[in-house]
DNA sequence: GACAATGTTACAGT
DNA sequence: CACTGTAACATTGT
């Protein structure tokens, strides 16, 4: 779920809501997840936001920033007087009142605002650095060109040329190539399997065996389910809300992701899963060669 | 109780 | 060294 799609939509709540706000107070409950002390944020002003793949950063006054990956299961939930009235807040996916039990870490802003980060599962982290050292984090160093789909800031776009010189230089099946986040960034399991769906393309096949016709295909594949996915604002499969706890929409618009056993969209057949690289892969064994 | 789950990442093996 | 595949991380739900 929390693919580019979904971390864009988190992205722009937070850009709409965080920035100009000073942070006040620091509390973290689950120290294994954050690094870095409260004095170094306490007092300076968010002043921006910005995503990197399924990276987070969010930016302040003092030259510090705020490096977040939630992973699997995290979710950044603003609280002030402006939402007071918002409808539509999943209170079962958030855990019900905030701060609860899934509530890591809590930020106190201006005039009685919070962000409250929640992770289920806890493999997500936050990191304060130097602005000016986020690009040397392990996983924002290593990230690949990510898709054009949105106003993304700082991460090099994946040109039609350049996602052919990733497909032609790897012998490793074509979906977990997709997800690899190191020559692609912000693809996962659910674009992976829809955009190899709609571009008629066994997850199987390695990647190296795609015809220039095939890479094409995908490659506009890939940018029409990352743009329906924005639009709908993220999938919320398990566990995904936006900044202000509400649900994504694109989980109605599965292609093949979670639909094994159900009949293929484009011809009638039954949708199979498999696993790929240890990830289940969904996909209909009759249109995608 | 066994198993699977959206994402990285460490590590073992080739 | 580069590349590849697998298990691990913690928790919940089936």
């Amino acid at each position: 779920m929390p693919e580019l799609p979904e971390v864009e939509t988190i992205r722009l709540g937070l850009q709409k809501y965080l920035v100009g706000q000073r942070i006040e107070k620091l509390e973290v409950r689950l120290p294994k997840i954050f690094q870095g002390s409260a004095k170094q944020i306490e007092g300076a002003k968010i002043i921006g936001v910005r995503r990197f793949g399924k990276g987070l950063v969010i930016d302040l006054s003092n030259n510090y920033s705020l490096a977040i990956h939630i992973k699997l299961t995290g979710q950044l939930i603003y609280r002030g007087p402006e939402t007071a009235k918002v409808v539509n807040v999943s209170k079962e996916k958030i855990g019900g009142e905030l701060p609860n039990k899934w509530t890591h870490v809590i930020f106190k802003l201006d005039k009685n605002s919070f962000l409250y980060y929640n992770d289920l599962r806890q493999f997500g982290w936050i990191k304060i650095v130097k602005t000016d050292d986020v690009k040397n984090l392990p996983f924002f160093k290593e990230l690949g060109p990510e898709p054009p789909v949105a106003a993304s800031i700082g991460v090099q776009p994946l040109t039609q040329e350049l996602f052919e010189g990733v497909i032609k230089s790897s012998n490793v099946a074509i979906k977990p190539l997709l997800m690899d986040q190191k020559k692609i960034g912000g693809i996962g399991n659910i674009y992976a399997n829809d955009a190899l769906f709609d571009a008629r393309i066994d997850p199987r096949r390695r990647a190296k065996t795609l015809s220039d016709e095939e890479i094409k295909i995908l490659y506009d594949s890939i940018l029409k389910v990352l743009k329906l996915g924005l639009k709908e604002g993220g999938a919320t499969e398990v566990n995904f809300v936006n900044a202000l706890g509400q649900e994504g929409g694109y989980q109605n618009h599965f292609l093949v992701y979670g639909r094994e056993g159900e009949k293929c969209k484009r011809c009638g057949e039954t949708i199979k899963k498999i696993k790929l690289g240890g990830r289940g892969s969904y996909f209909c064994p009759v249109c995608q060669k």
